[in-house]
DNA sequence: TATGAATGAGTCTTCATTCAT
DNA sequence: GATGAATGAAGACTCATTCAT
């Protein structure tokens, strides 16, 4: 079955040529422009290719967004080996990493927001690759409760805690994606000012 | 013409149905379905219709996105009529109102944030009913002018001030939105600690 | 039935206001862009009064064609109230304001030999309205004979000899009006030496 | 790959088969009636097909037009061959075969024309295999020149007497195809007569 | 008599998908 | 395993025409 295995291989390496060419697609033009036919051609194979890779349309855009939190995973991963004695800072910049991530990836930032939408209403598509929750921010949550027994953060529900923190990074993110041409702050600064994480922190030693 | 005002009437009511439909579609799968097709099919009606009712789907589109305006205007109407001593306390009526209509209507909040990305696209979409940045948010701007004069908030340019709070409050409204199966604190709390305006307002003043 | 007169006269003067706008569209524009609508509008009644004053829009088209040929008519009175000693300079005056005309109109010169083909295959398009070959014609054919009873033209078959000058004359007119960039001579010397009518006369005389 | 030649035959003979059926459509009820439904209906296909074949209707169109230059082409070559001694003989060889193709061929006649107007409303139709004029017309130019030059016409400007020429041909062309029941001469006297070449020479020589 | 409302058929075109090869 | 061919459904939009009022 040595044959079977380089197969398998190469139609792997297919699977993600086609992911690659699909995502180029995405993130340039929005996912109204990502049709088999483009992907296909880009590819140089017939569209029918496709058919063998993935089920269909919406498998394969699952298997987009499935990348997408690889993507943050991957840069997660870097801070996290380098984390230790202080939380606050490793969750600060876990989530520099995170706005970082999704001001390159605008597309599949909204993606996993849209499609957490239409889940809601019995739409063909669905996520099969892992809870969005889980994969990007059990991270947030680990850390937070590090801070919080560390004493870096007041001693609350760390879900409580973790919904205000995602509340004012979720919506500096997608403000910044939606309107690009507001007269923003530098990232950085104004991350740290909507973050506020000091204040959070002070208001409960104070 | 008695009998023309019925008429008129009539559709007027018709096109506010149309609307109805149109809104409901985009909000449960985006506006990409949205189509003249099937919001003809949903009132029961030849797809020609429309076409007395609106100019084309952009038209259509068009008056979908000002309605949203108009529900927050009335809103502000009420807060604004009793404003006077006290802008910090205006400044947050101002945004429950507006985090209370954005959850209200969350398919008119999605609305305005969406078109805004679809102008991006080279798109034909364009807003011919007010900006949604003067319709909606000068009265935060104002507010928050009013609050610097009175030492209620830190002297700093109003606009930037303004961005921070915009990404707070936003944040939370797209979230709620956008994962309603998230066990979030109730409303009220959850915007009082996304916002903070005490802590922005005591950094300033200790 | 003074009052009914009254009313036929209003719906006669209604239906030429129609034929106006219509052919006004159709010069400016040709006949694709005649619509009902667009006619209706222009004489700001509903498209549906058009059905009152034609049973269709061939019908209607039928009339503007009838027209045209009322047109050439009275050009053709003028030239032949004043024609008399020289038959053959009427016959040059008829074929000039021929010319005049279908150059003048020519969309309606066009159709009158586009329908001739339409005419041909069962198509719904059908002349009511005289032949076209009696009503513009004939002054032609009646001058050509006067011409060969006074030895101006040769003798031979009137038939014949007009099929002469109409293939010289209708090319000139189609051409010029289908070729109109063509760096064409002034229309005057074009059409003596197309037509050529003192040849035809030597060659018989000498 | 034979297997691939043969696929690449059949699209041809579709292709032509699709020109064929648009042609006729052409021929019969006017350009305007030509619409992608209606010819994939005549070939039995799905409209989809005919995008396979053609980019769209327009290159589609072009594609029409071709044909019939490609036609009076094959013809002159022909002439072209044989020619020499005598370009006033020559000249009239030319003109014949190009009768001869346009009453054999008279869709492609009346659309080379047609299509000259079309061109004028704005439309979007253009030429885009080789303008008539040099395709077709180029040869009779260079006769004229050549008979002038050897003193069998005139000594005038060429552009002056073809045009005087292509009048009276294009004339007897268009009549005898627009006009099919009238009594018309047999085709090589009437152009004979029509064109009364003896008689523009003599003119210039008597 | 005139109209507004409504429709069905039609326009070009794109796309996801399937099937025979 | 890959492909070319084909399709059906859908996209926005226009138009001639009818019908109840």
């Amino acid at each position: 079955m040595g044959l079977s295995e380089r197969k398998q291989r190469e139609t792997e390496a297919l699977r993600q040529q086609v992911l690659d060419e699909a995502e180029d697609i995405f993130a340039r033009e929005g996912i109204q422009h990502v049709t088999m036919r483009r992907v296909a051609a880009r590819i140089d194979y017939a569209p029918t290719v496709l058919y063998r890779l993935f089920a269909n349309k919406n498998d394969l855009l699952d298997h987009l967004i499935a990348r997408g939190y690889e993507g943050v995973r991957g840069l997660y991963a870097e801070v996290l080996e380098r984390a230790g004695k202080d939380p606050l800072e490793d969750l600060k910049r876990i989530l520099e990493v995170y706005v970082e991530y999704a001001l390159d990836h605008p597309n599949h930032y909204c993606m996993w927001f849209d499609t957490g939408r239409l889940r809601r209403d019995g739409s063909e598509l669905r996520l099969s690759h892992g809870r969005l929750e889980f994969v990007v921010f059990q991270p947030w949550l680990d850390l937070v409760t590090a801070c919080t027994e560390s004493g870096l953060l007041p001693e609350r529900d760390s879900v409580e805690m973790f919904q205000i923190l995602w509340a004012r990074v979720h919506g500096l993110i997608s403000l910044r994606i939606q309107q690009p041409e507001f007269p923003w702050l530098p990232v950085e600064q104004h991350l740290t000012e909507v973050l506020d994480l000091d204040s959070l922190g002070r208001r409960h030693r104070g």
